[in-house]
DNA sequence: TTGTAGGCGTTATCAA
DNA sequence: TTGATAACGCCTACAA
C-alpha cells in the first residue's frame, strides 16, 4: 500500500519526482524491458520503437537511479577513498589522480575524512560499506588496525597507501619509501660534511616515525667519523613549536641541518628559523621529506623529496580494479621512491 | 526468478554477501519488522526481543544498505560537491568545511571534478543526480549556464558558491566579493603612492573579470592625479608567461604594483620576477587575491587577500540544507568579504 | 506487541 | 522482437 497518498505539490512546486524507467516506457508506449534494452544497447530492438524511446527519455530528463541499479546488480560503483585530512597538497593530488582513474572507468569516488581520529574512521568506512562501495583506497590513521580489521571482516577490497602499516599482510599496499629517502639523504648529507643531522617529527610514538629513525641511525652509524644525529619531537602546536626549535637550534651541540618530516613542520621551521634571525643555509640547512607546491618560492628555495604521489595513485587504483573484479592473488607491498631534489636550502660543504 | 544461482563461492572465498535486515531477523528469530523497529529506535519492542536482535546485528556485522534505504524513503542523505580543481588550498579547506557539516547532519559528501570543463561538468553531476543526491554545492566552471539549467530542471536544491554567476537568480549564491577587494586595495595603494597599477587575469573573457577591471578603473578613476591602470593577460602557460611578464615590467612605462587575479599567477610572478632579478618591493610591489598557505614563507611576505573560505562553506550549508528541506524562499546573493592582508611585499608610502 | 505484505526502480529470465 | 514478472533490501501501514 501506498504511505502518502497524492503527494502534495504545493504551490511552491518544488520537490518532483525523478522521471523512473517506468514514466518513460509510458511516454514511448513500449514495456520497461523494451527500455531496458534500448538503453542498455542490449539485443536488438527495432529501429523505430529505438527511436520512440530515446525520445521520451530525452523529454523526460531520465538519468536512472544509481540506487535501483547498485541493488539490483547487488554492487555499486563507488570506491571509497579513507584520508586523514584533505589540506595536504599531496593528498589533494592523490584524490584528483584517482577521482581522474576512476571516472575513466566509470566509477565514482567518494572521499571521506576520518581528522586523524580512529573512531571516526571507523565510522565512516562503515558508512562506505552501507553504500555498498565495491572498494576502499585508505591511507591509515595513527591507529589503523580496528579499521582494517573491519575492511577485512566485510571482504571489502582494499588498498593501503602512503602510510605503511607493518606486519600487515592481509592487503595490497603502495608507499612510500621515507626510509631509503632518508638514509640516501643522510649519506648525502654527511658526504657534503654536515657531521650533526636533526630529524623533526610530529608523532615520536608512529611505527613509521621509528623506522626512519633507524634509517638516520644506520646512515650515520655507518659513516663513523664523528657524526651524529638526533630527533626533535616538535609537537602539534606552531606557537608551542617555536620554544622547542629555539632551544634545539641554540644550544651549544647544534645540529647542521634538518631533516623535516613533513610540510607542516617543514613550514614552522621556516618561520621560527626567520623569527629568530636564522640565514639559511649558511646557519642551518634544511630538507623537507614533503615537497610542497612552494618549495621554489621560498629563498633559498626548499630542498625536499619529491613524493611521487600521482604513481602512488595509479598504482592503487589497478591493484584495486584488480581486487574488486575478484583477484585472490597474494596481497603485495610496493614502495615507491621519492625523488630528493637539492636546492638553495641545503649547504653543500667545505 | 533467480538470475544466477548458488553464487560459485569458489576457493578463493572471496566475495561474501553483505548480511541483510531479514538475516538478523532469522538468527534473531523475530520478524524482519521487529529488527527495523529495533534499528529504529521505533515503538516498544520487547527488551528480551531487541537484546536478542542487537546481539544478531553484532554477530553478522549488519551495516544496513543505503542503497535499500535510499529507493525506499525516495531521497539519499548524499550531497554533491563540484569543484573544477582538487589542487588548491581554499577549495580544499572548503571540501574540508563542508565535509564536516555533512557528516554533523548524518550527509555523506561527495565530491565531484569538473576540471574546467563544461561537458564534463555536466556528465558529472548527471551522475549525482542519478545517485539521487538530495543537493548541491557548486564551484561553477567557466561556461556554468548548462549545468544550472540542469540542475534547474531536475529541481535539485543547488548553491553556487565561490564565483558569482552574474544575473542567476535560480539559485543561492554565496561568494566572495572581490570587486569591493579591489576598490578598496586600489585606493589604498594609491594612498601609498602608488600610480600605476595593473591587474594580472588569466581568463579575460571571464565576466566576473570584467567585473574587476571595472572596480579598479572606477578606483583609479575616482582618485585622479594621474593614477593609471592595465590589465596583464597571463594566459595559462607558466613558461610563455615569463616573456609576457618580463617585457610588461621592463617596458619604459611599467607598472609599481601587480594585483595578482588567483595563487597560481602569484606564484608565477614570484618565479619571474626573482628570475629577471626584479627586487619586490623596492622595484615591484604585488598583491593576490588569494592568500595561498605560503603567504608568510615568502621573502618579503606575500601580501593577499584571505578569503572567508570556511565562512562561504558553513553559511552554503545552511541554505543547501533549507532547500534540501523544502524551502521555497526567494535565493539569495551573498557576498562575503576578504580580509585584506598588507604584507612586506607591498611598498607603502615614499 | 509482533507479523505480513507491498512497493521503491532496475534488470534478467521466461513466455508469448 | 516484445511483454510480463520476480528479485534485490528496506520501511511502514495495517492486520493479527
Amino acid at each position: 500500500m501506498r504511505d502518502d497518498d497524492a503527494a502534495p505539490e504545493s504551490a511552491t512546486g518544488n520537490r518532483r519526482k525523478p522521471p523512473t524507467i517506468n514514466d518513460v516506457a509510458q511516454r514511448a508506449g513500449v514495456s520497461v524491458g523494451t527500455v531496458s534494452n534500448v538503453l542498455n544497447h542490449r539485443s536488438t530492438v527495432s529501429a523505430a520503437r529505438r527511436e520512440r524511446v530515446l525520445q521520451a527519455v530525452d523529454e523526460l530528463g531520465f538519468s536512472g537511479s544509481m540506487l535501483a541499479k547498485g541493488m539490483r546488480a547487488q554492487s555499486n560503483s563507488l570506491v571509497g577513498l579513507c584520508v586523514p585530512h584533505t589540506a595536504f597538497a599531496n593528498l589533494a593530488a592523490l584524490a584528483d589522480t584517482l577521482d581522474e582513474r576512476a571516472v575513466g572507468a566509470d566509477y565514482e569516488l567518494i572521499q571521506v575524512v576520518s581528522r586523524y581520529d580512529s573512531r571516526r574512521e571507523l565510522s565512516r568506512i562503515r558508512r562506505l560499506i552501507a553504500y555498498r562501495a565495491a572498494g576502499l583506497i585508505i591511507v591509515p590513521s595513527l591507529d589503523p588496525k580496528p579499521v582494517l580489521d573491519h575492511c577485512y571482516k566485510a571482504k571489502l577490497p582494499t588498498v593501503i597507501i602512503n602510510r605503511l602499516v607493518p606486519d600487515e599482510r592481509r592487503f595490497d599496499q603502495v608507499t612510500i619509501d621515507h626510509d631509503k629517502a632518508i638514509y640516501d639523504a643522510s649519506r648525502q648529507l654527511l658526504a657534503w660534511g654536515h657531521r650533526h643531522i636533526t630529524l623533526a617529527v610530529q608523532f615520536p610514538a608512529l611505527s613509521v616515525t621509528r623506522q626512519r629513525i633507524d634509517s638516520l641511525s644506520r646512515a650515520v652509524g655507518g659513516f663513523g667519523g664523528g657524526a651524529r644525529w638526533g630527533v626533535l619531537e616538535c609537537g602539534l602546536d606552531e606557537e608551542r613549536f617555536k620554544d622547542i626549535f629555539a632551544s634545539h637550534v641554540r644550544r651549544r651541540d647544534a645540529p647542521s641541518v634538518i631533516i623535516a618530516s613533513n610540510s607542516t613542520v617543514t613550514s614552522w621551521i621556516l618561520q621560527s628559523a626567520r623569527s629568530l634571525g636564522i640565514r639559511m643555509p649558511d646557519d642551518l640547512s634544511l630538507l623537507s621529506l614533503e615537497e610542497p607546491e612552494w618549495a621554489l618560492l621560498t629563498e633559498p628555495q626548499l630542498s625536499a623529496v619529491l613524493q611521487p604521489t600521482r604513481e602512488i595513485g595509479r598504482i592503487a587504483w589497478d591493484l584495486l580494479l584488480k581486487r574488486v573484479e575478484g583477484s585472490a592473488e597474494e596481497p603485495v607491498s610496493i614502495r615507491c621512491e621519492g625523488r630528493i631534489n637539492f636546492r638553495g636550502s641545503v649547504a653543500r660543504g667545505t
